[in-house]
DNA sequence: CCCTAGTTTGAAACCGGTTTCAAGTGTGGT
DNA sequence: ACCACACTTGAAACCGGTTTCAAACTAGGG
């Protein structure tokens, strides 16, 4: 049951430790005939190197640390996805830790991922500060993921939520919309006002002025798409359409809708942000800004990964895509 | 830049590594006064253990090997969450290698955790032969989720799926449903071979057989509940009901109806499998058997963790619940 | 044929911890 | 006062690799 060393394999092979190294990093030239010896004892004794000994020893662990928020939602475990994929094939392996939404678990969980001796460090989501980010990761690649802190220190990959909440916006409005309802996302969370931003200026562009009896408060959840639009009925200000904070606030919004029997989009259109997998085979398919989840998750490990090597890379915001599908009706004409 | 040692800190503390050793892991009394003062210069020098040498020094990785198929798939991902949530604070950090539905891919990711010296190791889904398994994890602990490999050599948490298809066909005739369309997965697959067992067994118990002109194969994709649908349609062959592979075939299958002006449930009923986190907010929200995906996970954390520390644990097959939304009719008087 | 430069090679140090072992210190019993 | 025994402690070995260094060997040039 013992593991295999370089040891076991330098007397099997009658050479050294550093010469059976040599060989297998090819690192050194080495005399073909103790080359060969090296290979056949390594294959007939079915060597494996401990990479943990590797890695003290030459202080790379070839190991990334990625933070999640775990939050079950779709938009994170995209990004999560695309990180692993990115990873794929590159020789690391991504270590997960867990956030939880909660800053000092977040701390710990970074602590932890350093302790670990991580190559790069991949954050999705989550609030830690800037300043904390610095102090334990420093000397670290750090990647900030779904996050943009306005300053050079980091690396940021992230998504322009204020050209995507304008992007759907000024759809609606171009399709005669006037009144059109907001369900924003948690109050202070900076996706959430950015895309309200957006809202504000496309309106602002259109020299109107959005209706503040149509804007209501939710959490990005489905839950909260259903309770937004039970309190927007309740105020009695017609809407013809819904932005909702992302697209599993307007699956719960579509049928709180339906419950109400309202019709999308013959009574109200609606609108997500996200573009999640679903979100194509709802009925009606539902009309959306797309993220690049996944892409920005690769994209944040070839960041890590030319980091790493010492490159540099430079990161501008990504855009939004509006995909239109069939849950948003004209109303010009 | 440098990292803190235990030899930095045994120098200012003015004791030996061995000490600090002492102190850091309670492994043996420590006089107060030079506890204190090893306490007091971890503090001071912002120590961090470097957790890859521990591990070298004993044979304890704190790692656990989690191998996933990267399939975007709603249940395997909530599978994966749940091993990471069961891991928190257990002092264990998951690794993630993917295997991206390739066999080969597979043996190779496994080969790269155990070569990283994890202390157990996670399966999810996959197709990797249990010979193969055996032979690359033997005398490491092993947990496969979502699969049932039918030997004693391994511990496997998995769910009941030929009860699961009966419990939805059961429900579908007792609601009156005679004419029960089946969407099955992939051919091979060994959760939709057992669904449709359980769809069988159902009919048989009621005295009934299916009509072979209603069962349609699929591949667990929203597109191929779609291609499905049309696929039925064409057949003439009326029915009233469908027994979709999962949630998402189910999606797919309900868009299909709709754009062919079919009504769920009024003209065909409709039910899932999975029960994932959207199913509850689509119109109408979806009856379905719910797989308690991310619970599953979290047992395999909890039975490898309970592996490590040499207990044992014993698994038997979680069973489904159904969950009873909207979209099935009652077809009874 | 000798000297020098270049190539192979193994011994040993090192990465940063844990653990064994034996020496040193102190305590209590008689 | 003496001895046995328990408790602390540091030196050193160890985990399994990589890397430095210097010795030994090889080949080429004069």
């Amino acid at each position: 049951m013992k593991n295999v060393t370089i040891q076991d394999i330098a007397r099997v092979a009658g050479v050294s430790k550093s010469t059976v190294s040599r060989v297998l990093n090819r690192t050194a030239a080495v005399a073909p005939e103790k080359r060969k010896a090296v290979v056949e004892a390594t294959e007939r004794l079915g060597f494996s190197p401990n990479v943990v000994a590797r890695s003290l020893a030459n202080g790379r662990s070839m190991t990334i640390g990625v933070l999640t928020q775990l939050i079950g939602s779709p938009f994170y475990d995209a990004i999560s996805q695309g990180v692993i994929a990115g990873l794929a094939d590159s020789g690391y392996s991504p270590l997960f830790a867990d956030g939880q939404w909660q800053e000092s678990k977040q701390v710990d969980a970074i602590a932890a991922l350093v302790g670990r001796r991580v190559d790069g460090v991949v954050l999705i989501g989550g609030g830690v500060s800037s300043d904390e980010i610095s102090r334990q990761c420093s000397g670290l690649p750090t990647v900030l993921v779904a996050r943009n802190l306005p300053n050079d220190r980091h690396h940021c990959i992230f998504m322009d939520n204020v050209s995507g909440g304008h992007l759907a916006t000024k759809y609606l409005l171009q399709q005669g919309h006037r009144q059109i309802a907001i369900i924003r996302g948690l109050e202070h969370h900076p996706d959430a006002v950015d895309r309200f931003a957006g809202y504000q200026q496309a309106f602002n562009e259109a020299g109107l002025t959005p209706d503040p009896k149509l804007i209501v408060e939710g959490d990005f959840s489905a839950e909260s798409g259903i309770r937004a639009v039970n309190e927007l009925l309740s105020r009695e200000q017609a809407f013809t359409a819904i932005f909702a904070a992302n697209d599993l606030t307007a699956f719960g919004a579509r049928l709180a809708l339906d419950q109400h029997g309202l019709q999308v989009p013959g009574d109200v259109s609606l609108i997500g942000f996200d573009d999640q997998l679903e979100s194509a085979y709802v009925t009606p398919p539902l009309t959306t800004v797309r993220q690049p989840a996944r892409e920005m998750g690769s994209h944040a490990s070839e960041a890590i990964l030319k980091l790493i090597e010492g490159g540099e890379f430079s990161s501008q915001p990504v855009q939004g895509e509006l995909i239109i599908r069939k849950s948003v009706a004209s109303r010009v004409g």
